[in-house]
Formats: C-alpha cells, sequence, structure tokens
DNA sequence: CCGCTTCATGTGAACGTGCACAGCATGACC
DNA sequence: GGTCATGCTGTGCACGTTCACATGAAGCGG
C-alpha cells in the first residue's frame, strides 16, 4: 500500500490494469476503437480519464516509423518572407489547421549550406512524417532531395519546373487574377495601360504577366513590348518602372502592378510626376498586404486567399502522408476594388 | 550474402558491426566521447560515415525521457504578435539559435480553450524540453500550467507580475531606453515634453513612461500630468494623443511615443495641426519597427535588440533545461537617431 | 451437435537507444 | 609477483507502444 517515492507518468499498462483489460485492448481503443466491445471501450476511456493518461509519442514513433509531425520548410531569401505579412498568415493557418489534427508543426529554415544539410538529414531521418514547403523558385536542392526520397512535399505556389513534378503544389490563380483586374481597367475606360511584371524567374512573376498580355489581345489592343516593365516586387523597383513608362508613355491610362510594394512606389512616382490616381492613371496592385492599405488612396488590388491556401497545403499534405496522390491546387482570386482604379 | 528485399534504415547496431565493437561503445561517441579510445572513436566515426548512420530521435527519447526539441509559444492576441515585424525576427532568430544546437523548435499557438488544453497536455507529457514564450501579459493561465508542471519556461518580456517568478524571461531595458531618448529631447532644448504612453497593463508600457518621468524630475522640470497621454501602441490611438495634448500645450516642443506605431500617428496629427517636425515638436518613437522609415520624415526611436533577445532566451532555455537556475536577463536599448528629433 | 466463420481479447515480440554493471587488460606500486 | 587502481569495452535490460498471431467464445447453417 505505500506509494512509490517518484510519480511516473501512467502508460498504456497503468490504463490496462485500472481498466481491467489487456495493453492490448487500450492500444484498440487508443486507436480508432475497431474490434472492441462498447463496454471495454468505456472502461477504457474512464481508466484514461482517471488515471490521466497521455500517449508517449516517442514510444508510438519508434515503432510506427511516424513522427505525428510535420514541417514548415522555408528556403532561400529568408528576410523577404518573414517581412510578407502574407507568409504570415500562411504560416499562422498551416499551424492552425495542424494543430485541429493534433499534428504539432516543426519550423525550418533552410539559409546556410550547414542549415540545409541538417535539415535534410532531419526529414529524411523519418522525424518528420511531411513538410510544407514555401520557396521562391522550386528548383530549390532541398526540396528536391526530399522528394526524392519519397518525404510527402506540399509547396505553396505553383512550380516554375514543371518536371518537378513530384511535389504537390497548392496556389492561388495568378493567370486569372491579372486577367480579372486587366479586365477591371479595360472596363473603366482605359485604353493605354502598362504594367510593371514581376520577377520572370518566379511563376508567379511569369503568369501574372500571361494574364495581362491575354486579356488585352482579347480586347484586340495591339500589343506593345514598351508597355511592360520588370521588377522585383519591392517598392523602389516599382517607382522606377512607373518612371521609365511614363517616359515613354505620357499618355499612360492604366497600370497593372504586379505587386502592392510596387505599386506603392509607382504612386509616389506618379504623384511626383504630378498624374492624378486614378483620374489620369488607374492603378491596380496584387496581392491585398498591408502595404496597400498602408498611407491614401487605398490600393485596389487581387486579393489570395491565404487562409484557403494553408489549409488546402495541409489537407494535401495529409492525404499525401496517407498514401494518396493528390496533386495541384490552384484556388481563385478575388478583385478588392477600393481607390485607384 | 544476399540483401534483404527492403532496405532499412542503419541502426546503431550496424555501425556496431561494421566498426567492429559494440553498441555500447557507438552510443558513448556519439554521446560525447567520454571514456572511449581514440582508435575506437576514429572506427566507429568512420562506420557512420559509410553506413550514412543517423541517430534515431524517437528511440533516444523514449530511454531519456527527453525530446530534444523546444516550443515557441504564442498565447493572447497572436493577430497583433504576427503582424509586428519584430515579433517575426523574434521567432526566425529562435529557430536558428536552436537549430544550431541541433533542437527543432514547434511552433504553437494558443487561442482558443481547445488549442491551449491541447498545448498543455503535450507539452506537460514531456515532449517538448523546454518552452519560448511569447505573451503580452504574463498572468497567462496556459504558460502559469507549464511553469507548475516544471516545464523550463523562458518568457520574452518583463513579468506584470514579480509573483510569477518561476518564469525566467528576457527583455529589453525599456526603462533606460525611454531615460535615453527624453535626455536626447532636453538635449535638444525641448522644455514642455509630453509623452504618449503604451498601456499601463503592460510591463513595456509602465517602464517607458517611468523612465519619462525619472528623467523629467532629474532635470528638474516641474511634473506636470497633463503631459501624458496613454494609447493602445496602435496608429489612430497615437493620432488622438497627439491631438489632445496639443489642445492642452499648445507649445508643445518635445513628444516622447512609446512605439513607432502611434509615433507615426502622432506625425500625421501634427502635421494636420501645422507643426513642423522637429523644428516646433521634436518627436522620438519606440521599437524601430519597419513604421519608423515607412514615409518621411524618418523617425528618431529606440531599437530594442531583437536578435540578441532571441539568442539570450535560447542561452537562458538551454540552460534551465540542464538545470541550472539563470532567470532575468535585461538587456541595453539603442538610440537611433535619425530626422524627428 | 459439428464445423465454420466472425469477432473481441490477450500475449509475446520488436522497435533503437542509453545506462548500469561487469569484465578485462594494462600498468604502477609495494 | 601480487594487489590494486584505472580506463576501456561488452552485455542485458528497460523505456512504452504497436502489431501479428493465438485463443476462445459466440453465432449459424446443415
Amino acid at each position: 500500500m505505500s506509494n512509490p517515492v517518484r510519480r511516473q507518468r501512467p502508460t498504456i499498462h497503468d490504463v490496462a490494469r485500472v481498466a481491467g483489460v489487456s495493453r492490448g485492448t487500450v492500444s484498440r481503443v487508443l486507436n480508432g476503437g475497431h474490434h472492441v466491445s462498447p463496454a471495454a471501450a468505456e472502461a477504457v476511456n474512464s481508466a484514461i480519464r482517471k488515471t490521466g493518461y497521455v500517449v508517449n509519442r516517442h514510444a508510438r514513433s519508434l515503432i510506427t516509423g511516424r513522427s505525428g509531425s510535420a514541417a514548415f520548410l522555408l528556403t532561400e531569401p529568408q528576410e523577404r518572407f518573414f517581412e510578407d505579412p502574407n507568409f504570415n498568415v500562411l504560416l499562422r493557418g498551416c499551424t492552425q489547421a495542424l494543430a485541429a489534427h493534433d499534428i504539432p508543426l516543426l519550423l525550418m529554415i533552410a539559409g546556410s549550406r550547414d542549415e540545409q544539410r541538417r535539415i535534410v538529414r532531419y526529414v529524411t531521418a523519418g522525424h518528420v512524417d511531411g513538410v510544407l514547403l514555401v520557396s521562391s523558385h522550386t528548383g530549390d536542392p532541398v526540396a528536391a532531395q526530399l522528394a526524392r526520397a519519397g518525404i510527402p512535399v506540399v509547396a505553396c505556389g505553383k512550380p516554375m519546373d514543371p518536371r518537378a513534378g513530384r511535389l504537390a503544389h497548392v496556389a492561388a490563380d495568378d493567370r486569372e487574377g491579372a486577367r480579372e483586374m486587366v479586365r477591371h481597367l479595360l472596363a473603366a475606360g482605359r485604353r493605354r495601360i502598362g504594367t510593371i511584371a514581376g520577377p520572370q524567374d518566379t511563376p508567379g512573376g511569369v503568369d501574372r504577366l500571361a494574364g495581362f498580355r491575354e486579356v488585352l489581345a482579347e480586347a484586340g489592343l495591339p500589343f506593345d513590348e514598351s508597355l511592360v516593365e520588370t521588377g522585383d516586387y519591392g517598392r523602389a523597383s516599382g517607382a522606377a518602372g512607373a518612371r521609365r513608362l511614363l517616359a515613354r508613355h505620357p499618355d499612360l491610362d492604366g497600370l497593372f502592378v504586379a505587386s502592392d510594394l510596387m505599386a506603392r512606389g509607382a504612386l509616389e512616382a506618379l504623384a511626383r510626376a504630378g498624374r492624378s490616381v486614378p483620374e489620369q492613371v488607374a492603378v491596380g496592385g496584387f496581392d491585398d498586404s498591408a502595404a496597400a492599405l498602408a498611407s491614401a488612396p487605398a490600393l485596389t488590388t487581387v486579393r489570395q486567399p491565404w487562409d484557403r491556401i494553408s489549409q488546402e497545403m495541409v489537407r494535401v499534405l495529409l492525404a499525401r502522408i496517407a498514401g494518396e496522390d493528390t496533386s495541384a491546387v490552384i484556388l481563385p482570386t478575388e478583385l478588392v476594388v477600393r481607390d485607384t482604379a
């Protein structure tokens, strides 16, 4: 009747003893409850409550070979991601979506070569069941190694390289989002429409530019390469692009900019050039980031459904872990009309 | 000589066989290498390279009772944190500092009651060795439960409640930072200095206001309660506070604002009231956030050493996990002089 | 009443590691 | 040469769980 000095955490064995059944039965109740009589199940559940038992994931992982956790992997220019509010929405959304399945999320940042090696070793060692990948270009060596090792990976954003087909991905429909924005500019009577595109080595940059071109062509407007500028998604490049466009086309009356940050830069350049927005030049951005509302005038933009993207990434990842072969998911964007167009 | 059909991951046993030693010796090499002859150690290391062995953390955790991982726990108003660029620096810094010790970081968000329960269960079950806590008020129920269960917890920011002494914490020196800024305003000849303080239920808000008062008193300026306004760290409350201060004190020539966001709001209000900055009113902020540089004029502010804070949090956490009783660490701030003061 | 199936339950083994302990060789010292 | 200390190495066990298999009971049709 004497208590042990050190109070141990209750194990499945304790539960079995209290419930008057065997360890196997408790284990069955824990994992699905098939092949267990209602009476036994009830006894086990009550014993679990009574003892305060929680499963030891380490023991479980050791035998099953699965960790019950997932990683959020960030490669490449981490600074840019961390500064991007949308990235934060994504990170939060993924964390919470996985938490609903009782799966903890490991945050991993692959910066240096050393960090990359460590991450590959950790993940391929089976200490993570799957990986949510955020990377600007998907020729990423880390991602490739993981995919080759058979780790389920779901990327955020369309892969640049279609032959990197082993990666599942979830992305917003950049092309259709761009199309919608340009149609909106056309509907407002704009005919001399320029664009500041994103980097052409990112799929988003390519698709938004493609959407822009398609709609102009469909509207029967002559294609003019001099109406296209390219930036790096940053504020400064937006301002520079707008200046160059205005120099070439003083009669510009519409501008589709591939990111809100660049759009803000473009607005400054337009103001400095004495153009009124939206009266003389209508401006549309992309992202619906905080920058869109940072100062007046509020930016008309295209919203990407980041909350849904995170949910879908988790859904696809869990499906892949379960062995299903879900691959690409493309989600619709939403046009947000404010003051600039 | 026939290979097995399925290639298993190499275990410590395989390494031992290849190296021609026992499992125990391999284990010793892995954990510190004490009591191992150089020859044996070399044989083991070469065998590890040859087999591509990586330790199975699940098995190790099962026997040691330690997980080799830590959690980054976010409670309360998650939105505010995720929008705060400094928070991102902190999260990134902690992740990388822990990665250097080969410790993965689990991101946990305690929003709903249900999430809180799940997190407490997970952590107290021993699936995490320690917790890095970010919470605005440290009377936090989740933190209290974890501390009570004996989990090492290191909080970011000073606890409001000194009797919550079981939590270690790392914080910037808000009081001295505020003192330095106010001294800077005094040195510039300002004598009619107001402040927009932060919420008085947060330690940062209290300390920054205390520093403000102390320096004025030391300078022999009469204390005037009507020079104090209180905001919620947000832009709008800064603008409102500045308007009220100006109404009461049209001759205001200096303003210490407890956050950059509020400072931006104050700058707008000052501009609208026709005051020139810094000629008529010198303005100092706090945080050195992106808002400080968001638009002209660039804000003079107090920088908190977020990179060092994250490093110290990790250092203190590892010390606590190792059983040492490191507690409070206060780090110096840095005055960043730009255009507004 | 028998043989067959179905289903709930118990049992032993295995997962890969760390640790305590025992054994063994070597060398030093009396 | 014997005793003892010292330092390296091997072995068995334990950690808590899942899984395959065995067992036995119950149901059922002939």
